[in-house]
Parts: structure tokens; sequence; C-alpha cells
DNA sequence: AATGTCTTTATGTGCGCACATAATAATCTG
DNA sequence: CAGATTATTATGTGCGCACATAAAGACATT
């Protein structure tokens, strides 16, 4: 029995791959330490270790001190969804991109926005409702809350030419953000700037993102019937 | 002006952080090379390394050999989503889980199901349709084709208390999967099963799983309205 | 039996070095 | 001067070692 070595660490992840693949571990089972499988695959232990890292990462393994490293159990699916600016999504399609303004106002948000931003009830944000066109029919409708205190440059943006959606990513950086995908049905208002029927169903996505602990801005895109939302496991 | 000395990946990739979000660092900026940075921080260039992997990982830096490290200028924010068996995901909820069998057949599936499949259009596939409840009320209908060309062991399932879902988890391994998320219009069946109105609009997600080249399992699952998929940014 | 302390062990990470690799820049050549 | 060749350079990764850290298990104490 020859033990054929394992040069990298993608090739030490492969191996471990297979054998977690074809059940030789198979899952919740404790598998052998670092320095053991260095020993079997005839490399250096740093090795192994950024191979099982990697697929820790990835959800395939839990690894804690001392107890080891075993075989997820419930492998968790970890889809990583890139989200992009709607401008090169739609270039990405091959479709050309187009873009209109609906409204743009300063005004006080309702109860809820004010809410999740956490800006004082009575302070005015910047309310920027718009259309994204692909190949000239409705792609998505942005509806917008900004908060001027934290992006003061955007009251100056007419908002006209170039997507707020596309002008925050270079101009409002953020730490960390909240996101979350949903059904809804169309209302009066979406079904008239989308050009569908009334109580269609649409995807949305709700994002909220953050400076520390300051909202830079909550947007809720609603995209036209049809859309998908893909990516790989 | 001193140096703080940085230790540790996690500070050094803190410290990167920080100098990208105050723009110190702007948006398509080249940044210096791993070996200054190391000087500069009063650590290994190896930790340097690592903490930029990590960054590039998480899509802010773009790194190119030679080319050297430069800031994102379209950081495409990439959003991790946990896709677990939905009994945990009801449960984590802290409601009680609930599960009915709708129906199990074995039967040729219509040409888009082979077609995504990539089976032979007259091969049989088991098809199974179940509910999962949530505190007795309908969260989520699932409905699904299983190779059983591959998952042989599938055929003596009743899936009667344990959902496909969950069992295909422990007992199908696959390499790799697509997946996608939409929104749909309930129709009649699913509509009735649910027990919401007609045209309710549901939050649907797609996967078709595979080991290697075979198809394990194509399932649809539809969501009761009201449902968010969240994550963090 | 319950509690606290110590030892052991597996992973986590840092360092310094080496060489591999990709891509640019510089140089040579027809 | 265009095109091919070679040098240079920044990242990518491997190795062997060291020590840090968390946590399980053994042991002792009450």
């Amino acid at each position: 029995m020859n033990t054929p070595t394992f040069r990298n660490w993608q090739s030490v992840q492969d191996e471990v791959l297979r054998r977690i693949h074809a059940r030789e571990w198979p899952p919740g089972e404790l598998i052998p330490n670092e320095a053991d499988l260095a020993i079997e695959f005839g490399c250096a232990r740093s090795t192994v270790n950024r191979a099982l890292r990697s697929l820790a990462e990835s959800g395939l393994l839990d690894r804690k001190r001392k107890a080891g490293t075993r075989v997820a159990a419930q492998p968790v699916a970890k889809a990583t969804l890139d989200i992009a600016v709607i401008r090169h999504e739609v270039e990405e399609h091959g479709a050309t991109y187009g873009y209109q303004l609906i409204t743009r106002s300063v005004a006080v948000p309702p109860a809820p926005v004010s809410g999740t931003m956490k800006t004082k009830a009575q302070d005015k944000l910047l309310h920027v409702r718009a259309l994204h066109l692909a190949d000239d029919a409705a792609y998505a409708v942005e509806d917008r809350w900004i908060n001027t205190a934290v992006v003061p440059a955007a009251v100056a943006e007419p908002f006209d030419r170039l997507s707020a959606n596309e002008w925050l990513m270079q101009h409002a950086p953020y730490t960390h953000g909240d996101i979350a995908f949903s059904a809804v049905q169309a209302d009066q208002q979406d079904a008239e700037v989308l050009g569908v029927p009334l109580l269609s169903a649409l995807f949305a996505i709700d994002r909220v993102t953050w400076d520390n602990d300051a909202s830079v801005t909550k947007v809720r895109l609603l995209f036209a019937p049809g859309y998908k939302l893909r990516t790989q496991l």
C-alpha cells in the first residue's frame, strides 16, 4: 500500500473531500489529527491545517481545540451570493441598462423606517425612488432612504443620471449590513411603475447598511416577475 | 510618530480595514506590497498575507500576482446564506416542527425536470411532495424528484415520518449544486396545501444537487407568505 | 458526589525562509 | 519598430519550528 504524497493544500483538501464523500469518514465522525494526517500525506502540518481550515470555513468540518476535527453531521449548505450594483448585473446578462429617477425628496420617514435606521423620529432623511431597466423593460424598482447626517454629500446629488445604488457604493462606505430576501405582492404603485398586474409576485431585497452604529441607508429593491437570484453550492 | 506593532493577523486586518474605510486607501488604489506592510506593521510577511488574503476572499481587495493588491472599486457585497435543514430552521425560531407527507410516487417526470436533471426522458424518478409545519401552521411545501439510480436506498424510504429534506442530507452526499431564489404566485394546488389565498406571493427556493455528473435530487421549496431569508453583509 | 486544579492534547497562529508562479517591464532581435 | 525573449517583482504557497490557547480528562480535595 503506497501513500502518494500530497504536496499542496489543495490536493490534501481534495483527498479529505474524497474521504468524506466516500463515507470513509462518515458524518459526525472524528478524523485523525493534523499531525497524523501530515505524516500520512507526507507534508507539513501547516499544509494540512490550511486544507482543513478551508473546509471548516465552508461548513463541511467542525473543528474545536483539543476536541479535534469531525465531519459536519449536518453540512449546512453555505451559498454565497454576490450582490452587485444593478447596472453590472443587467449588463452581465448582455442587456442594455437604463435608469429613471421617479422621485427625490427630503422627508420625515414613516416610523418603521426611522425605527430600523435608528434615527430620531422627527429627523428628515433623503428619500429616492427610481426604476432600473434592462433593454427598456422594467427590471427593478428601488425605494431608498439615505441618512444625510452620515452621508451629507448625498444632499447635493440629483440622482437623475447616476443611481443612488451606484453612487453610494462609491461614496458611502459601510462597516456592516443586514439583508433579507422575500416575496411580496405588487401594490398599486409598484405594479404601475413596473408595468405588471396588481398582486404580481415580486422578489424583494431589503438591505440596511451601517457605518459603525449609524445607519447609512435602507433600501428595498423590488424585481420584476421572472427575476431569479442564482448561485452555486 | 510611533508604529504600534501588530502582532496577529486579525489586528493587521483591522488596521487595513480602517484605512480602507477612512479612505486613506481609496477604492481602486494600489496598496503597499506585503513585504513593506510587514515591515511597517512589525510582523512577518506571512501574517500580512493571511490578513490580506482573508480580505480578498470577502471581496474587499483585488489581488493579482505582480500587479499587486488594490482596494476593490466595486466591493461586491458577498452575502453568505446558510441553507439548513428545514426542521432546524423552524426549531431555531423557537417553534415546534411538524411534517406531513402529501404524496410519494415513482413516475416519469415532466420534460423540464428530466432535462435539468439530465436523466433520460423515459426514466422513472421518485417524486415526493410534503408539507413542513411550524407550530401547526404551514411553513413550506416541498416538491422533490430523487434520482433513484444515484440514491437507490431512497426507494425503500417511506418519507412518512422523516422528510426527504433531512434524509437526503444524511444519506446522499453531493459534490456541488445550483440554487436559485425567486418569487412565484401560488397556484391552486399550492395555495390549498399552504392554506393561503390563490395568487399569494411565495418565496421559492429551487435547488439541484449533483454527485459529480449525475443529478441527485431536484427540489422546489415554496414558503408561506411572510417568510424572509436573512443574513449579514 | 460535587467541586476545583492540573495535565495533556489538538488546534490556532506566528516567524523566517525558500521556491513557485504569474504578470509586468525591460531588453533584445529581425 | 513590431514581436519575441528575458529579467524583475508581487503574490502564492510550502516547510519546520515555536508557542498560545481552549478544552477534555485525570486527579485531588472537600
